[in-house]
DNA sequence: GATATAAATGAATGCCATTCATTTATTGGT
DNA sequence: ACCAATAAATGAATGGCATTCATTTATATC
């Protein structure tokens, strides 16, 4: 029937020897496109029809390229771990290094928190950026006289912290309005009134986050030797 | 011929002898059978279909009690928040308290995590479970001498930290296997395998919580005056 | 006993991910 | 320059999903 209608994806080398047709759907095309679908519609526009429309082609052809939907979302997950900030651990003291790594981190989750549910489960084995993340952590605990069998867990808690204060980032501010019943939870209702939370941009997630983090690096900071 | 809302608190209308058919409908054995369904054959069993066929109606017959599956998932959550402990805020020294409450917070909601999405967004106000467990820790919080503006902030960053470890809590053991990839990350893989990691339940998950745990209560008990 | 009303029904609706037989385009071998 | 092999794109299914709606059934009230 009709040829392939050459989509206007983002494509440059479409003429190339060595491979069937150098096609306009690869893995670099598909997760840019899925990261301005999710930029611009979320992630409940994020659909397989959506982001074969975004790159000019029919839906089940998206499936000659990736396995699943879920293989999708993996793929946007290694893009948005490389741009995660670990630089710190090579230049900064590892308290401002974990301070860096941890708000850079939470600040790119913050906005994908569907994610959370993939990484959470998924096997590093395949997923080079994470893994170099991991390592460049991993050589920064060291480096600040962590002892090894330490490390992982240590990781592991602030990797949970950031995760949990990434949903919390994106709450309403209202979260807390005890509303009607604000009568029977007297002690709650004023703490929150305490707070004034109108000021900054997330009161209490900011703060809390901060505090939080604060009391993580402190306590570790005590296993060096 | 319409039949608008569900109605909120009506009290008697259900209790004489012959219904429609066997089906008995209202808020709290849609619970029941939601958790039932979810304990049985997990959230991708949880479709409003089978949650209908487990109580012996119609799909369609849900929506005169239930606005949407969300909602649903807020009468799940809203029972859970039930179960969580917090007792200890009344008899225990502060921070056993606050080590008894994550616990039991963090092993609830681990096998319940795609709630915490749903959670993380909700507004607390017609969430009576969820508030009488704030009001309770908040009021131990201020027996334990917070100042009352640091609570909030520290039980969200705890929360946080809870919500992010129970995703941790069902990882699959080999999750830091780096595979192929282990020569390019050596220090990484070395920490991983100093753990030796196949004695307990879930490391290094639970030990990794054991210790966020004692450093978010340590860094958050010095607030106290 | 009539009537209003709450609740259940079954048949749509529309969206979704995924599959598959078929077609098209490109390549490497000869 | 042809031919066979192959990668990739297509459109039309498929089955599952939440949700809606007109209709029917049963209950409660007067």
């Amino acid at each position: 029937m009709p040829a392939p209608t050459p989509a206007s994806g983002e494509s440059k080398s479409r003429r190339r020897a060595g491979r069937p047709m150098a096609a306009i759907l690869d893995h670099a095309g598909i997760t840019l496109a899925a990261l301005e679908l999710i930029n611009k519609k979320g992630y409940d526009g994020l659909t397989m029809a959506a982001l074969a429309r975004t790159l000019g082609v029919a839906p089940s052809a998206l499936y000659n390229h990736v396995a699943s939907k879920d293989d999708v979302l993996r793929l946007v997950e290694e893009d948005l771990m490389s741009k995660v900030d670990f630089g710190g651990f090579r230049t900064l003291p590892w308290e401002d290094a974990v301070r860096q790594w941890a708000y850079s981190y939470r600040g790119i989750f913050a906005r994908h928190t569907p994610l959370i549910s993939v990484i959470a489960v998924l096997p590093v084995t395949d997923a080079p950026q994470t893994l170099s993340m991991y390592e460049a952590v991993t050589e920064g605990f060291l480096r600040a006289g962590f002892p090894e069998e330490q490390i992982i867990p240590c990781i592991v808690a602030l990797e949970a912290y950031v995760f949990g204060a990434a949903f919390d980032a994106n709450a309403p501010a209202d979260i807390f309005d005890s509303g009607r019943l604000a009568e029977s939870t007297p002690h709650f209702t004023s703490a929150v009134r305490s707070l004034g939370g109108e000021s900054k941009s997330n009161y209490p997630s900011d703060l809390a986050f901060s505090m939080g983090l604060d009391a993580l690096i402190a306590g570790f900071g005590a296993l060096r030797h």
